[in-house]
DNA sequence: GTCTATAACTTGATAGAC
DNA sequence: GTCTATCAAGTTATAGAC
């Protein structure tokens, strides 16, 4: 029981740090801020937690290999290139639907990690974009999509669903499925009719 | 002689303070940091500059009015809506290859300003956005874009060129000219070729 | 204008009583 | 597990000699 309050109070923790890190960035929120916000003392949280960047390194790692995991099942299916772009173009909408903080604090802080941390999520990353890189230029080559560098293509295709979480409010009046559709629209179709 | 050597060390304070907040964020760049990279000890530096945070206001309002001006010339021009809007994202590339450092401070670490600056700012960005908004919308009525929510659109369009400055090298193999001509033909018209 | 010295404060983290 | 007390290090900024 108490093991088990434990562990309430540790999750409790990390969901409250993410949104910290998210409001005021991870340098500038303290651990006595995320102390207030679990009715805690700063020092009562070494408890359940080895230290402050612990819980980024969490936050970082696991969006990571949600990302990773979902190239993985994209990679084995069976369709055309402009349909696997889609479906991760979904996966990005989704997470940062689902998991805003999370994927907030995965995109913007980051780069506070330190070694060796940092090198490991900037090769993850690196891997993750290159497989994406990969299906552009083949779906370039099989005249799915526009003869484009695909270097322009990955990038703003992914800063398109990157930044999502800096505008899109979950609660707010555009529904999930319309964002999906609109988005998956506009980027695979343009924003122009032409007449 | 002397007046005009302070000045051009104030300029490089400033230069380098945005490199600075750049590589490390605002909070994680110190004074002393930044006076080691004009070659200063920190007290110094304020015989050039009244604070840190002065630094941070001057790089993001002098963006905010760059960007409100360039919005005034195309309210002005005499053209559809397509072409004010692929105007309004010429704007954001060119500023982005441009003026690198200081586009990457006045996107990343604005929310680290304090009041009354932090309102004021939040203003300016809000006005921006309106007004893009409001081509949009007219766009759309207008028949000269697809019937997307103006939300999803807006945000979509912004948020590809607005993390131009996270991934485009100037120095790189892409050239200028190929970046501003590939973004347009895509986010105006698309990725996907229709067959 | 630049320096040394330092004020005043905040930071992450630990020691030890309970 | 939570607390109070505290540490060591880092922060922006200022005072005052030169």
């Amino acid at each position: 029981m108490q093991d088990n309050e434990k562990k309430n109070k540790k999750q409790e923790i990390y969901r409250e740090a993410a949104k910290l890190f998210m409001e005021k960035g991870y340098n500038a929120a303290s651990m006595r801020d995320l102390a207030d916000r679990v009715q805690l003392k700063a020092s009562s949280l070494y408890s359940h937690i080895g230290s402050k960047e612990e819980i980024l390194v969490k936050i970082c790692f696991d969006n990571a290999h949600r990302f990773t995991e979902g190239m993985d099942k994209v990679e084995k299916m069976n369709c055309n290139t402009a349909e696997k772009i889609e479906s991760l173009l979904k996966l990005h909408i989704r997470t940062a639907i689902e998991e805003t903080t999370a994927v907030t604090v995965f995109n913007d802080e980051w780069r506070h990690l330190s070694e060796p941390y940092l090198s490991d999520f900037i090769s993850m990353r690196k891997d993750y974009e290159n497989r994406f890189r990969k299906i552009i230029k083949l779906g370039v080559e099989e005249g799915d999509l526009k003869n484009v560098n695909a270097e322009v293509m990955l990038y703003s295709l992914l800063n398109s669903v990157h930044w999502l979480h800096k505008w899109y409010k979950p609660e707010g009046k555009i529904k999930a499925e319309e964002l999906e559709k609109d988005i998956i629209e506009m980027l695979m179709g343009g924003v122009k009719i032409e007449r």
